[in-house]
DNA sequence: CACCCGGCCGAAAGTATCTTTCAGATGTGA
DNA sequence: TCACATCTGAAAGATACTTTCGGCCGGGTG
């Protein structure tokens, strides 16, 4: 090899790694030792970084009014192999600045909020209730709640309006692993079948309220019988509670007129619901596994053959 | 539509905004519909962001024992115009992971972890099912939905099974807000409902499997009575897709055994119910804030007087 | 003032990378 | 088992990136 340096030699550019972030600072850094066109190019890329790794070098050559090859070299002069290294790490940059902004989520829904921000807002909020939710489960609670499901000969389930489409779903899952399970949202009902459980049976009631009559009142019958009961509620210190020998705390979280409490409540007891399901899963794995998977099978066949 | 449609054509793929950050949900959504080679490719991306973008279309496609062409295939079918796109996406994602906070180890349920653990992990699990659904989320269609549901003379809404819940939570919210809204679990009835749709109405059809016959087929009658369908559901490339003028794709948690498609499909759908429900208020603000406010005032009188 | 010299610059050739095509391979249902 | 549809990769084709090379422009110098 002669020693006829041509310009493709890189040995003279600062020998960086391809910087990662802090590319503004490069630019502001190396912009003494630019030419004129070189200096457009860095100031399009340190400008608009987005954008420009939207571009080809020959976008950006036309974008700045100068060539590919001078792109190229001013990739070379920032630290990187060539043009489409830069491209990566702009877009890597402009990722990281997108993802640093995330401000407005807060704040409350607003009527004449974009749909962007709303979902954003909504799941930022429904988040929010889940960590709410798990933080303040109490697991004693929770395992003697568990306890008793595990080995009961029979569950109710109590819950009207939106806390019944969560009793629905308790009822649902636990059916699957073997359980005996019901849920009840006629309140005549629910006082009539509550008459028939006794000790080792288990009771539940859903309530946000804490002091939904139609839940409370079942739930009074089957503790009067003897059967272990258990609330979840948001208010630990409302009525409900006093006919529940364990309780499970939901969180609240502040409502709006475009967020009703139903939204969150219902988020805070479905996780609930689930731990529940979860762990009395866990328990009785022996017989809830082979349950399980047979609802599964069982549900097979009643999907079009489309799935691949 | 005439005859050769080649590969090349892309209007099949999920008309989705390339994605930025929620790439690895959008893979698990759409693994089930990739073939085996296409797979491969899709876990090494979502395995190794970083990595891979550092790689070439001939080197991934050497990584993944696969060849160029099935490499572009995927690129895609996540929704990038080839796999440039996808590339470019990927030195994004990495930067952000990288500028971010740490990955949070999540560890599957197992049979032995003590009940505190269960509730951080399905708490945990649940809120990035929220973080990706929401990233998943089609604004377009979503606005579309909501205009569509906003002016709708009825509204109709099929689900059975845990997404029958979900289908009734939209029902019951619709109504509070002035709606004529009614949910069908019952394959028949909603056929039958089906047949007095007409055009204005709107139909939405809830499934995670996308398959599900018992929901495709009202779906269908009302598509083909005129009304405005909406599907929503986690597999974009599902049956149910073929008869719905919007779809809103639910993301899709990795399961296991002990934590089922159920639980995380029903968390996504919610949020996107949510969703509807907050952005039809807003549409209809004039009218929906009395009906809300009333259905409030109708519902005090059931709960007792508060203790304390 | 004309000339020369050295670096800057872009057009175009050259090369790597990406995309499309097409035919063989593979699996699937009748 | 065969027919059919689908998947797959090799290779051709297109695009984007890199390099070469000669022209241009400025400043010094005889």
């Amino acid at each position: 090899m002669t020693n006829d340096v041509k310009e493709s030699f890189t040995s003279d550019a600062p020998a960086s790694p391809p910087a990662p972030a802090a590319l503004a600072a490069k630019v502001r850094t190396l912009a003494p030792s630019m030419t004129r066109s070189m200096q457009r190019v860095a100031e399009a890329v340190a400008g608009d970084p987005a954008g420009c790794a939207a571009l080809t070098v020959t976008g950006l050559a036309e974008l700045t009014g100068t060539s590919e090859a001078t792109v190229v070299r001013t990739a070379r002069l920032l630290g990187y192999p060539g043009y489409r290294d830069l491209r990566l790490a702009l877009a890597g940059l402009a990722a990281q600045q997108q993802s640093g902004r995330a401000p407005a989520v807060t704040a409350d829904i607003a009527v004449d909020d974009p749909i962007a921000d709303v979902v954003a807002k909504l799941a930022h909020d429904e988040q929010q209730t889940l960590a709410d939710t798990a933080a303040g489960l109490d697991t004693v609670q929770l395992g003697a709640a568990v306890a008793a499901l595990s080995t009961a000969r029979r569950v109710d389930i109590y819950g009207v309006g939106a806390s019944g489409l969560v009793a629905q779903d308790l009822a649902q899952k636990l059916l699957r692993i073997g359980l005996i399970a019901h849920a009840h949202s006629d309140p005549h009902l629910a006082v009539t079948n509550a008459v028939q459980l006794r000790s080792g049976d288990v009771a539940i009631a859903i309530t946000h309220s804490g002091s939904t009559g139609d839940v409370i009142e079942p739930l009074r019958v089957a503790f009067d019988h003897g059967a272990t009961t258990v609330a979840i509620t948001g208010r630990p210190d409302g009525p409900v509670t006093q006919y529940a020998d364990h309780v499970l705390t939901t969180s609240t979280a502040r409502e709006s007129e475009l967020r009703p409490a139903a939204m969150s409540s219902r988020t805070s007891q479905l996780l609930v619901v689930d731990c529940l399901f979860t762990c009395v899963t866990q328990r009785t794995y022996e017989t809830a596994a082979p349950a399980l998977a047979a609802s599964y099978e069982a549900l097979a066949h009643r999907h079009s053959p489309r799935t691949r």
